[in-house]
DNA sequence: TGCTGTGAATTAGTTCACAGCG
DNA sequence: CGCTGTGAACTAATTCACAGCA
């Protein structure tokens, strides 16, 4: 029964989608024609129907009795992550995470491409990183009229990302990978997603020397 | 095989002790004597009822028509979260990213000592970074008997990343941060957290130009 | 009165268990 | 058969709603 499931996909589920690509990608480098759902949990330790429910969000993609096609269910899982053409991707801030940020493999590898790093610090402006020159963070909304990026990185300090936030959404960005330790207010219609370094050092430190058992052993985090 | 801690503790509640740490150390540095849980929902964007019940998993902070004494429930949380003193962590891969946490403020206002770099590449061995020399990774045995870390950052490349895991098992450590793309196999007792860029940048994608609304607008993802 | 603390209700997410197809 | 796809059962997490206290 191929009814899209488009009632709401739970987020974690998407989290998944990306481990699940990763290990995909893998097979086909190595030339694997197939895999079930319980060969993807022994590689990914996500339990087996939870992948085949994950999926099913979307429609349905396995053969009873043999499994998953890889290429077929890479093909599809890009799709759905709308990463199977380039994504253009802007960066904000040119400090030490946002300049080891541009040098990251991986971004290819997910068609995610960084075409444009800001600042605002006038000494770094013009400057080169891996290509890339640095542009003042001041002609962002301008420059994205010729870009289309609709997702960005920010990789600014604390202080005043608020506002970086706020030119963002009026230079059309559409969803945030948020570095800062700060919540971002943002329209309802603009994604945003935090990563908190000092967060899950905290949440781990927690667990040490605790009589606590770890939360989640083999499967990862995903959200 | 996610089998959770005994304890009832949320592990999403622990990322959010640690966002109400920082807003705490804001109030602080400003001179603000208490805050209502109301208060704390207009700063962080989590519900006042939220974060009453995050903190009722571990006694009771409050006085009721008042709030809750800011310098008081700072020391709680850090005693919660055992970063009432300097917690030890090693770091693992002084690539781009290994490189770039080693400068990263914050280790400090967290409480967080980062003790030791250890990478296999024997040209970086012996560098300096940070006012921290580059470790041999095949001392981290060794070296960490003295240092008594119980956390480890792992940035190193996914290849090999299981070895680098096991190692530090055997190395006395207890948690791992792994921003690595892939699943660790580690002992019952140990705790990972995996951060991966390309997977929120995956999640972000999707929603991108999708008629789908935002999961989470003003909220932070505590996960 | 203005707040906290918390059972109860609700919502979200995961896992089970099995019908049914190739 | 061996596998998928999925309703049903379960478990986790969030939010409501209100009693009770300073």
């Amino acid at each position: 029964m191929t009814q899209f499931n488009q009632s709401r996909v739970p987020v974690p589920t998407l989290g998944r989608l990306a481990t699940y690509l990763r290990v995909l990608s893998d097979l086909e480098r190595t030339h694997v024609q197939t895999i079930s759902s319980a060969e993807m949990e022994r590689q990914t330790g996500i339990n087996a129907a939870q992948f085949r429910k994950d999926l099913s969000y979307f429609g349905e993609f396995g053969k009873p009795g043999v499994g998953y096609t890889v290429v077929e269910l890479q093909d599809r899982i890009t799709r759905i992550l709308k990463i199977d053409r380039r994504q253009p991707v802007i960066l904000v801030g040119a400090g030490n995470l946002g300049s080891a940020l541009v040098g990251y493999p991986g971004f290819q590898e997910n068609q995610m491409e960084l075409v444009a790093v800001f600042d605002n610090n006038p000494a770094k402006v013009g400057t080169v990183i891996h290509n890339l020159t640095i542009q003042d963070f001041r002609s962002v909304k301008e420059l994205n009229q010729q870009l289309h990026a609709r997702i960005a990185i920010i990789a600014v300090p604390a202080v005043g990302v608020q506002r970086v936030a706020d030119d963002l959404v009026h230079s059309g960005i559409k969803a945030i990978l948020n570095f800062a330790p700060a919540t971002l207010r943002v329209p309802e219609d603009v994604a945003v997603r935090n990563v908190s370094f000092m967060q899950e050092l905290a949440v781990l430190s927690y667990h040490t020397s605790g009589k606590l058992m770890a939360p989640d052993v083999l499967p990862p985090s995903n959200k």
